[in-house]
DNA sequence: GGGAATTAGTGTAAAGTGTACACTAGCTGT
DNA sequence: ACAGCTAGTGTACACTTTACACTAATTCCC
């Protein structure tokens, strides 16, 4: 074994990216550096894996010590290890994501993190390491899944209007969707609970309000369900070439 | 940081996940170890990672070095770090996947890989560390991908049937396909070229030959574009519940 | 209290896509 | 010539997607 050795000088990290919902606008948890390298610089919530710990169990754990979030589900995405990626050395690391409810969750940095708050996504500049990379990675991955299964449940807070459930599959497609044919999507899945209440202290008609029916979600995803969310395009007339028929 | 050394103790690997299609059956080339861990074993083509390389490159590499294919198109799959997953030591793997066509190589073995050979992956049994876990995620993101774009340019010769290519699709999705259906379907796409030749010495009505175009396949993928292939399932009559009127 | 402002909520027709299904065509081997 | 085999083709129906415009319910302001 000692022929290996020289490969037994590497280290691994965890990254999080956190999505969340809030304002009409698509939100990521960042976390501001309390420590060297990149001391200062936001960056996503990420920390070394300890030696005898499992990948997902890492990113829980450093989840919960850098931002007091706990009991969050996260889903690997991919792996980065360019070079020179880390000052110190060879480290390559593991990116997971997770969408929750920001609402839901007090956020309480730890001294790793000086701060950790939400950015809009759309505005989130210059960030340490390559985190910018793993960022748009995790981004694409949302903006996959929200086609293949209704991600809402995740983001938005208990009770909720389907305008809102719209805005917020508009924010994470960057698209428009029409009104009309997004509800008949939505309700058609029949994964909505109308909870027979209005939103109040509006000033214009108020909406009715939503929940999610936990179990038949449950149960869609176990059947591998999925169903597609197609931007609204003003007629761009395919022309639609006919198939030839061979052998004529 | 010197507190963070207890860190860079870790190694990395690349394991690679070759498919290839042959006499109608989905293979995988896996080698047969000639070095301990598991010397003897059937394993997939992996190895250690160079302190100075990036993931990608190593997984080029390693795969030409252990079985002599070379200039392969290799995509990241997955992670796996399990705590207890390599005998030597914490070692985490990052997986990668490929598909090619088995006749364009020759599988030259190294001294790590005693023999490299295809194996038909319905029959594939036990393998050395955790890589039958490896196996199944590769081959789980192989079925994604079949159905979201054409694959059988990868699999198949320059020159092809339909029904080869049928048998292909069905070969990966493990599941039966309508004949008539499935030409309709990958003939409006228009990604073929009818060479206007025929199978010869068969002992039935000759097959015409098909080519991949290849220009209108790159345009496809740079589009983004995605197409469904659909089981052909019999009849199974949805009920197709209405979407109830809210506010009567 | 009337009207302006604002967002919620609703239906339909037309085009396109997916699916089920059965027979004829063209070759080889005997 | 005919048996055996695989290639190749079309249509009708059900479902899905898309485009599109008006009325309803509330607050705010005068």
């Amino acid at each position: 074994m000692n022929e290996f050795n020289e490969y037994f000088k590497s280290a691994f990290t965890v990254d999080n990216v956190i999505f969340g919902f809030d304002e009409g606008d698509l939100k990521v948890l960042l976390i501001n550096r309390g420590e060297e390298p990149f001391k200062g610089k936001w960056a996503l919530p990420g920390y070394f894996v300890h030696p005898d710990e499992d990948l997902d169990t890492a990113a829980k754990r450093v989840l919960e010590e850098l931002t007091g979030l706990g009991n969050v589900y996260l889903e690997q995405v991919k792996t980065f290890g360019t070079v020179g990626r880390h000052p110190f050395g060879r480290v390559i690391t593991v990116a997971y994501f997770s969408l929750i409810k920001i609402s839901h969750y007090t956020i309480q940095p730890s001294s790793i993190a000086k701060k950790a708050k939400w950015h809009s996504v759309s505005r989130v500049s210059e960030l340490a390491f390559d985190h910018r990379e793993i960022l748009d990675a995790c981004f694409n991955r949302l903006k996959w899944l929200v086609r293949s299964r209704p991600v809402g449940f995740e983001l938005l807070p208990p009770k909720f209007t389907l305008t809102e459930l719209q805005h917020l599959y508009e924010a994470i497609l960057e698209t428009e969707l029409d009104k009309r044919n997004f509800r008949k999507k939505i309700l058609s899945m029949n994964l909505l609970i109308d909870l027979d209440e209005t939103q109040e202290g509006v000033a214009h008609r108020p909406a009715r309000l939503y929940e999610f029916d936990k179990e038949k979600y449950e149960q869609f995803l176990a059947e591998g369900f999925s169903f597609e969310l197609k931007e609204s395009k003003k007629k761009e007339k395919k022309p639609r070439k006919k198939v030839r028929a061979n052998l004529a």
